[in-house]
DNA sequence: CATTAAGTTCAATTAAAAATGAACTGAGGG
DNA sequence: CCCTCAGTTCATTTTTAATTGAACTTAATG
């Protein structure tokens, strides 16, 4: 699924491994039971945090960080779209409105043709103001 | 936004490409003006194809095959969720289902991690059905 | 404070994905 | 029928992204 939606397989493996184990792990445990690099598990561990997949537990007398996984499919989506999908719409978005009709090359164009850039010009507009009120929508649903 | 989702910017190019002028354009345009191979720009159109999110017009009188863009918000998505993410939920799906407990090292833990692994065990199979009911929601939310 | 264990960073490497381009297919047109 | 044009396929190359690992921080511990 990570991998279908655009990231690292790597971080697909950390989440199920501590989907599959009961009590939390720690980063050590994580290195030595999938094999990978610390690297790539900090790296992993990292997004998967900001992402809010996985919260951190402090175990008593222990001076390491353990993870769990947060099992809400609600919260898992919610922080893919917000922390993926919602930047990129913010760009694209941004980069639409700063489109002008002037930016093509209106002179050569019939007027059917400029009427019909124009219309899709407008309609880049209204796609982000509709993602924006759909994308909430959809955590929603998921609750 | 395509990368954003995991495709190839490729697939953005030739759609932002036909997006951006009003008549339909035929195979060899593309490859002139983005100047990309006829490789890509041909599986770039299959995969657009595939994915509803663009559409095959015929002009009389010539031999070539034109394109133009589907505006839909509803249709793009749509397309997205049925092509990509779709088929990967069915397969996790399937593995979900598959999935016994036994497949997990269940005599090695306490009472406690039995619980919280058959509970999570669950849960999985819920966030299928959950999906599957919850796409087509969205689409419709975009009409 | 020195020491050690825990975790991070980032340049270098490796692996994966995408783009290329040449050889191919197949449909019209002459 | 043969030739040309339109597009496809797929092995190779190129580009991009992910992983590694060694050097570096940070903080707890004796």
């Amino acid at each position: 699924m990570t991998q279908a939606l655009g990231m690292p397989r790597s971080l697909g493996e950390i989440y199920g491994l501590l989907y599959a184990t009961p009590q939390p792990l720690a980063f050590q445990d994580i290195v030595a039971r999938l094999e990978m690099s610390k690297g790539s598990v900090s790296q992993g561990l990292r997004f998967l945090r900001t992402v809010g997949a996985i919260k951190p537990v402090v175990l008593a007398g222990d001076r390491r960080e353990f993870f769990e996984p947060v099992v809400e499919l609600r919260q898992l989506v919610a922080g893919f779209l917000r922390e993926r999908l919602n930047p990129q719409i913010e760009i694209w978005g941004a980069r639409a409105k700063a489109l002008k009709p002037a930016d093509f090359a209106l002179e050569t164009l019939s007027d059917k043709g400029r009427g019909t850039l124009a219309n899709r010009l407008e309609k880049l507009k209204t796609w982000q103001k509709r993602a924006g009120t759909v994308l909430p929508m959809v955590s929603k649903l998921l609750g």
